[in-house]
DNA sequence: TTATCACGTTTAAACGATTAAACCTTTTTT
DNA sequence: AAAAAAGGTTTAATCGTTTAAACGTGATAA
């Protein structure tokens, strides 16, 4: 690469110390210093296109103007949604973002973390997979800057920004018993992860307190590691036995278009042998017969909001900030009530 | 934060220089240094949990171990299923990717282009917007390392990494020939990107060599501004009149995606009313009745190729690299043969 | 005995910015 | 007329590394 403008050169072109070109090009000292001399500055650094080596600044501030984004997968729509709305509004405040992916594994996020810190970005954001408590705990101690998304701890005091996962399944389940269906089944991931955990307390407390009993045989809990025959299978044995569900419920995206892969493969009609709601917006719903409903999670809100907090507790002594935003559930033709007849399924 | 160990902060403990501390744990002067105070310098590092600081290494050595990438938009599948690959392939590398979305906008894109550079990254990967050879020029010019992905300019003699744009609609259309479709219709987008028009070529081309009419009226360019209404009405055009297209191929993604929602909700049957080849692979096919026949991309070799190309032209005097790789004519029940009975579309 | 060499380590400049403090002039105040 | 203030600019240290060159010291060679 050619050598860019530095300081020097502009200082070496106009004939002045470096110091003086740096205040006038960072708009300091503007009544100490004469209006000629600024003017010529200004010129010189315009026409040599004078670029600050933000490496050279960084390293005497000590702030990058960048931030860590760690997602499960940048491939996966949710991650890649939320990298976008980061990068909105990052750059509305004039930082850039680089993210990895932690693959939801302890070792890989650990690696990011360290080298997101060794190159010294400004706070984190962070998605964290199962088993990293003990990584998130030490940066705290190390009093990083930093956000979960997605994703927290309950054990541990820090700031995150996430979904109300109780309250998400709870009204899906509801929506479902008020729409006459009694016999609900879950599918769900089989991991410690508290976002996951809590969207299944919230199904088996809707069922609850709707009079419906909770039966452990319709939690499917799957691994994710052979997803497509594992969901189908999943499907196949809550439907059949002498006590079959009615409605499924997908706890999250990927499950959700694994699922209605399946339902689709297996020739279920919806709703009226299955009622299923999905987790998280999803285009390829579009293109599925039935028009499906689904559990919305606010996206633009989440990533924004998060965002703005990290570059909020930049600033020493922020207090810490936990949010639970509400999902909202998308009503269609998936959960038609079962006391009124089946309509065309919306476009 | 915390302040981090530095060298001077192991040098100062074990009481020695920090020229020496660095030459030991950069594996230099091996054979110079004494065992004995390597040993201790190794061990007080891994007490003081030492971090070299990627910043002041960077501002010496001018070389950042981070690597750009601008995309149109990396909430897009396409956008995020490549940076996800070049995330692999640059950390195999001990790279980070940086990321940036351009909207098609080359005002975006400059802006991009210019937050990168001050940030030093040592070399870009670009999916240029239409509009921006002259920056690519400009970058060029000041023989900043970089591989542009997916588009390129013909004009300009620069590294890039794309498909081969004319044969993957060309075999598209032959195959719609040879399955017996004799109107081929193509939905595209009004766009002077190469990478797009070439597939236009490759259609008409196709059309010619097998002795089928090339036809204007044919091909519906869309702007892409309100896309799911302009889709439909380019597909309603192509199927009424007194000359219906009784096939169609898609040169994107996008289309294909609202191509599919309209045929969906103009209850259009494939392929007995219509055949259709869409473009790039997506989860939402999955769910959609009749499986599609697409013409795949070979992302995986795309993503890593260049990503490869892009590190090995770090160093100097590096020749440019133009690759066009082959697109792969997945077939599927929509394009099923007009000569045989349509069977079962596949799962 | 003195020059040469090998060994182990330090010195110090450099990367490109920032910024407090110092340094001249000139002008204003007392 | 001397002191103080203001105006305009420079000096020099600093951030945390890297690295060529220099520096002692003890051993070896002439």
């Amino acid at each position: 690469m050619i050598k860019k403008t530095s300081l020097k050169d502009i200082a070496q072109a106009v004939g002045v110390s470096t110091a003086l070109v740096s205040y006038v090009l960072n708009n300091q000292k503007e009544n100490r210093i004469s209006k000629e001399v600024a003017r010529k500055i200004r010129q010189v650094a315009q026409e040599l296109n004078y670029q600050p080596n933000q490496i050279a600044k960084s390293l005497k501030t000590s702030k990058t103007r960048t931030l860590g984004l760690i997602v499960a997968d940048i491939a996966n729509p949710f991650s890649s949604s939320m990298a976008r709305i980061v990068e909105d509004e990052a750059d509305r405040q004039g930082y850039t973002v680089v993210f990895g992916s932690s693959d939801e594994n302890p070792q890989k996020c650990q690696k990011l973390i360290t080298t997101l810190l060794n190159r010294q970005v400004d706070g984190l954001l962070i998605a964290a997979p199962a088993g990293t408590e003990s990584q998130i705990m030490t940066l705290q101690k190390q009093t990083v800057p930093f956000v979960l998304i997605d994703r927290y701890f309950p054990s541990l005091k820090t700031s995150y920004l996430a979904l109300d996962n109780y309250q998400s399944t709870y009204d899906a389940v509801r929506h479902l018993v008020d729409s006459g269906y009694q016999r609900i089944g879950l599918i769900t991931l089989k991991t410690s992860l508290f976002h996951i955990t809590e969207r299944t307390r919230g199904y088996q407390s809707a069922l609850q307190e709707n009079g419906l009993p909770f039966q452990k045989s319709r939690v499917k809990e799957l691994s994710g590691n052979n997803p497509t025959p594992d969901v189908a299978k999943a499907i196949q044995l809550l439907r059949t036995g002498q006590d079959p569900v009615d409605a499924i419920v997908f706890t999250t995206n990927s499950l959700t278009f694994w699922g209605l892969k399946a339902i689709k493969s297996q020739h279920i009609n919806l709703p009226s042998e299955l009622a299923v709601v999905g987790f998280d917006e999803t285009d390829a719903y579009e293109l599925f017969d039935t028009s499906i409903t689904y559990i919305r999670q606010p996206l633009q809100e989440m990533g924004q909001l998060a965002t703005k907090i990290l570059l909020e507790s930049l600033n020493p002594n922020t207090p810490i900030t936990q949010t639970n935003l509400k999902a909202t559930l998308v009503i269609q033709a998936s959960t038609q009530s079962l006391s009124v007849p089946a309509v065309q399924s919306a476009e």
